[in-house]
DNA sequence: AATCTTTACGCAATCGTTGTCGGGAACGTT
DNA sequence: AACGTTCCCGACAACGATTGCGTAAAGATT
């Protein structure tokens, strides 16, 4: 644990450390010559500053936190890696936190993150989060707060999301003008901001074309393990579909192997679109239909929008910003004109 | 910004820091009426400790730091969600860097480690990485350190890794039981313990069924876009295999999609088998064989490992431990009999 | 020669917390 | 009465770095 510090450096060189530590930030108070002398010096000994001492004094950490439900998820990985990348090239590291879809540990999150004095706060909402006093509370205390996916009416904040409304949107169209008719939408937990607004766009589809909303048809699943496939099988008998759009990474590969155990072939009795970027959909059997959200820009943006605002500093009269990002429609077999 | 320090409790209690901060820890030296006293202002107040001060101060944060390759990759999220339960669950924080694949960048995030005052470091090597002098370094601070997947015989740490060996031997076994016999190994670049000693399990299968070790039936391949395809490409017009074993999640996929888009039909024409931990491996044209690795138990035992170093502090005669995790062998469509 | 400026550096406080030392008060022991 | 204990608690220093303020020495000005 030999760390070299400021004061070692001060001692073989006689100086004080108010010294030391003007002339290696080069002030204009320090003899060149000292400068170079001390600057030498440190370089030799490779000295580095320890942040935790500055964080110290300064109250403030060059770290941001990151709250997601689930990290081996691809796209809160994918997102955390644009994330990183901004976040590396100005100088902040990135803490992360799980969620695990539980409100608790999102409230636990929180208070550790506030306690590790991070300077600004990213998050992706748990499914079972409905209060958000947890998250005004960070306003409260002046913490830069950026939601990203899954964000919350209940809050004024920066917000980036996907557009879902317009994914949605474009996949039940394609799937109408395909020439289906009773499309069912399996989707998350009804609370999410992205359930609700890809059920607005799948519903402003269905009405584009004057096409009876049903609400048998709409089914919102939870995050067990063998939910998914229950609810695939029930609709299939019951209210007996011609296509199924799904949303998220892992409904729509429940749903799609749910299908396929039963052996209703896709896309011939049923049309099947997800809303996913995994990036294996095109080797699936059939090449799986999605809709395409970008969550590597997703983390850029939010990451971006969060730094500005931590450097900004100007709290005052700030506006929240709420950034969309389009999404992409890709067809493939298991969607195709039958 | 107003948090609550205990000197903010001291004053309104008309007590003196030392006091309160015994009072907090629950020392025998205060008074049993007092303690209540802090406790339950601190309780009101909602104080809480500011863990940079502490850090300052013992010369420790409580975060271990990681370093992978990349995030948005199935083996190591999972990875680092094992490391993430472990480490959590006994009060330390994870913070994550990438080397991207790159010694360089793999430099500089032990830089950034040391500097960051973690109290100890996981790491998988970058595809690039031979010299570890970066990693003798950190041993040399008396930083405790574990290698896990991509580990390096160049250094004495502990380390934990899949049974890689195994996993290739079953897997190159299944397919010459399966009455192959040109068997192609397409692996990752030939610095990576991974490689090495996956080429050693296929070797080592080969011998026992007394077939002919063919060099040019094993290509390295790094990580450019699109490097598998042309290998495989090469590989099927000159070698003309007739079974292709490859390793890792990325390798597996673009030599599947290569396969497929030559119109080369699997498992028939070639037998495929990947080294990858896929959770849509079964939902693939044709099922994708495999060989998992159990990437949440390997960050788990990293993490427990780890962190069982750095609370134990006994650097003098600590035996370096290699743990291995054995493999499965998964036989679905793409490499079934023929 | 006396005074003012500039140059170049040191002292001490600060951030929040803990550990070392020390000491006053109350009590018991001879 | 003199001394030893025990119980509680406060002052102070320390962790590493920064910064406002003070100041000695040298040079410049009158």
């Amino acid at each position: 644990m030999e760390t070299i510090t400021i004061k070692d450096i001060a001692k073989a060189l006689n100086l004080s450390t108010s010294t030391v530590s003007r002339a290696l930030r080069g002030s204009y108070e320090i003899n060149a010559e000292t400068k170079r002398l001390v600057m030498e010096y440190a370089e030799k000994v490779h000295y580095s500053p320890n942040p935790i001492a500055l964080s110290l004094k300064e109250n403030k950490s060059k770290a941001i936190g990151v709250i997601v439900p689930e990290i081996a998820n691809h796209f809160f990985s994918q997102a955390i890696n644009g994330i990183e990348a901004i976040a590396y090239s100005r100088g902040y590291h990135v803490v992360i936190f799980q969620s695990h879809e539980s409100y608790e540990r999102e409230v636990i999150n929180i208070k550790h993150i506030i306690a590790r004095k991070v300077d600004g706060l990213l998050i992706s909402l748990s499914g079972q989060t409905n209060d958000v006093s947890h998250l005004q509370e960070i306003q409260r205390k002046g913490l830069p707060l950026v939601l990203f996916d899954r964000v919350s009416d209940k809050i004024e904040a920066h917000k980036v999301t996907a557009d879902n409304f317009d994914g949605a949107f474009k996949a039940t169209e394609h799937l109408i003008l395909s020439g289906r008719k009773r499309i069912a939408h399996i989707t998350s937990p009804s609370l999410l901001s992205i359930t609700q607004e890809r059920l607005a766009g799948y519903r402003a589809a269905l009405e584009k074309y004057q096409i009876q909303y049903d609400e048998t048809l709409v089914k919102y699943c939870g995050f067990g393990m063998e939910e998914a496939k229950k609810l695939v099988y029930e609709m299939i008998d019951n209210q007996k579909p011609d296509a199924i759009f799904t949303t998220s990474d892992r409904l729509a590969l429940d749903c799609f192997s749910a299908i396929k155990e039963k052996n209703i072939l896709m896309p011939n009795d049923v049309a099947f679109i997800g809303f996913t970027n995994l990036k294996v959909a095109y080797l699936l059997d059939p090449s799986l239909s999605t809709v395409v959200q970008p969550a590597f820009e997703i983390g850029q943006a939010a990451a971006e929008l969060l730094l500005d605002s931590i450097e900004k500093k100007q709290t005052n009269g700030e506006q929240f910003r709420a950034i969309k990002i389009p999404t992409e429609l890709v067809i493939r077999n298991s969607s195709k004109i039958s």
